[in-house]
DNA sequence: TTAGGGTTAG
């Protein structure tokens, strides 16, 4: 069908040379052969073109070509007919191929020779340095735009603002929101998106919020990026707002958004709101892909259900290395590293091979389990077969396997050991080895590099303090408190949340503001009463406040997860689950209250505490007491 | 003739 006579083809960059003999059929006809793939560059068939000077026509033919050799012979013949003075839509054509694909050797030269540059030229190419990430040359060229006497317009600043995005520079940001404003395009769709999505990047989430309610119009890309950015910087509940005012305002989700929506979902721990959101992707019939599959995964895990998370594993019939390391990370977080552990074999079965982030799941699933020889096995199969060298999360997880199990020489020998830069986690795993089996002098030790590395963090404090006070050792405590009074630092307060069916309750210590406060405290009352005559006995050693034992008792009583499970005992229907999320590690009397109340109450109580899971049934703990 | 922004695991 095609008769060419099939022959080298060699051109010289920039040729002065007339390239193309004699026009035979239409650009786009003699190019189509090009697209099968036996046939090679090398043997492509000549193109036999005439001269033209009609821009329209080498348009045409620059859209159409199919490699950058063929661009470059449109170049050579554009440049012999003079069209890159006379046509300087041929010439930002030609510009922004080069830049699209990334032939900066090629576009650099044509942009610094044109004759005349317009704005397009100019974004074109501020536009190609930003998207390659080569930041100095995006702002250089910018410099030299403005430079030039030029106004950038609404296709050049969004890619500025780009780079100020993904070099989280917020300094630079504002500058060139200056700019929009000086140029008069605070308005304008794109440019006020992109700043949305900087300032929202950059953590500046006020700034991000006041551009987003001034838009005129906000697109799917907008809501999504400030429903992520919500979830990120912990207001998950106001992602889901957002999300339902989208949908009022007519904006329909799509996939990308659903996955930002199941992320928010996974942030507040909020099953309800995930089988909501799940509802809503079914009935919408968005496929579970690989990406929406796994968010789904993490989901479920993180709202407390590791048999939802692993039903959508089943479910899913793409899986990658990422999909296997959630669905063993959820293990994890629920002390089952026995199923994560055996997820492994079916993992590698599937032709998945793991990689940093898997071993890290397992390390920590082998370590929330008390499976020391386990998770040797793995670090050295890690190491062995996969060429994976330990990083400080692998050290962190084996530190904390070693200090759950009370091996601290062999904790130590690695620390000691270890090339690896150590960090806070590396010392805060074993400080919390050190809490469970109350090895002060060793804690002391941890406490001090740790300290050393965030000394403004009160948790290191309160913890170091709660191994003092366990050890009976109150003039310590003391001190700690006073340092922490010294260095102006004052406890994390402890929330606690719960999920009724269409609403989140929070609760901090002591709280009375709930509406159903008077309810609560009487159910805690009652609870208590039965409690002591189970054989709870209240550990005020949990309490960091100086003041009396029958205040402690009193502060300890109201701790934020006792009132949240009041509330869940009152406010939920009987024999459900009473899911609760806290922002801090449990507390150890907390632990001991929550294991009474399931088993006088019969009920499962599933809390999420700043580390993992802990599943309440019948009086005993998923996690062992070790936690 | 040109452009921007959102998505999965520890």
């Amino acid at each position: 069908m095609y008769k060419f006579k099939y022959q080298t083809l060699f051109i010289p960059r920039h040729s002065k040379l007339p390239l193309f003999s004699s026009y035979s059929a239409t650009a786009t006809a003699l190019l189509d052969p090009l697209t099968d793939p036996n046939i090679h560059i090398a043997q492509a068939p000549k193109p036999q073109f005439s001269h033209t000077l009609d821009p329209k026509f080498y348009l045409s033919t620059l859209i159409n070509c199919k490699n950058v050799a063929h661009v470059r012979q449109v170049h050579a013949q554009v440049a012999t007919n003079g069209m890159l003075v006379g046509d300087l839509i041929v010439a930002n054509k030609l510009l922004y191929i080069y830049v699209q694909h990334k032939y900066f050797d090629d576009s650099y030269p044509l942009f610094d020779t044109l004759p005349e540059r317009n704005p397009v030229s100019w974004s074109v190419m501020v536009g190609g340095f930003s998207k390659n990430g080569d930041y100095t040359k995006c702002f250089g060229t910018f410099r030299d735009y403005i430079r030039s006497g030029e106004v950038p317009d609404n296709y050049t600043l969004p890619c500025v603002i780009r780079v100020c995005r993904d070099t989280r520079d917020v300094k630079m940001g504002r500058l060139i929101h200056n700019f929009v404003c000086m140029f008069g395009l605070r308005f304008d769709h794109f440019v006020c998106a992109a700043l949305v999505d900087m300032y929202a990047k950059c953590r500046a989430i006020d700034d991000a919020w006041r551009l987003f309610d001034r838009m005129v119009k906000r697109d799917l890309v907008t809501w999504t990026v400030m429903i992520g950015v919500c979830a990120e910087c912990g207001m998950a509940n106001k992602s889901l707002a957002l999300f339902d005012r989208m949908k009022e305002e007519g904006i329909l989700p799509d996939k990308v958004a659903m996955v930002t929506i199941v992320n928010a979902c996974a942030a507040l721990g909020a099953m309800h709101k995930a089988k909501t959101v799940h509802n809503y992707i079914s009935s919408k019939n968005f496929s579970l892909d690989v990406i929406l599959g796994t968010a789904m995964i993490d989901m479920y895990a993180k709202c407390g259900s590791v048999d939802f998370a692993w039903e959508t594993f089943d479910t899913m019939r793409e899986r990658n290395v990422i999909t296997g390391s959630a669905m063993i990370a959820a293990f994890g977080y629920h002390g089952q590293g026995r199923k994560a552990i055996d997820l492994f074999p079916m993992m590698l079965r599937s032709g998945i091979s793991p990689n940093r982030v898997t071993f890290v799941s397992l390390l920590y699933a082998c370590s929330h389990a008390g499976l020391v020889d386990e998770g040797r096995k793995f670090c050295s199969l890690m190491h062995g077969n996969y060429c994976i060298r330990p990083d400080v999360k692998h050290y962190t997880c084996l530190v904390d396997l070693l200090g759950r199990a009370g091996r601290f020489d062999h904790a130590m020998n690695l620390i000691e050991n270890m090339t690896v830069e150590k960090d806070e986690g590396l010392w805060g795993a074993l400080l919390a080895g050190c809490r469970i089996h109350g090895q002060v002098e060793l804690a002391e030790k941890a406490a001090k590099s740790l300290l050393e590395i965030q000394p403004k963090n009160p948790g290191h404090y309160v913890l170091l303090s709660n191994i003092y006070a366990k050890a009976g050792k109150w003039g310590d405590v003391a001190k700690i408190r006073e340092l922490m009074s010294r260095r102006r630092l004052k406890k994390i307060p402890g929330w606690t949340w719960i999920e009724t069916e269409n609403e989140i309750h929070q609760f901090s210590t002591g709280d009375r503001t709930h509406p159903r406060s008077k309810e609560i405290y009487t159910e805690l009352k009652s609870l208590s009463k039965k409690l002591e005559l189970a054989g709870y006995i209240p550990d005020t050693n949990f309490v960091l406040h100086d003041v009396d034992e029958e205040l402690k008792l009193g502060i300890l009583y109201t701790h934020s997860e006792k009132l949240a499970i009041a509330f869940g005992l009152v406010g939920t229907p009987e024999g459900t689950t009473i899911r609760i999320t806290k922002n801090l590690r449990v507390c150890g009397d907390c632990h001991t209250f929550s294991k009474f109340v399931s088993a006088i109450t019969r009920r499962v109580i599933v809390v999420r505490d700043a580390n993992r899971f802990h599943h309440f049934r019948e009086g005993a703990c998923s996690c062992g007491d070790y936690w």
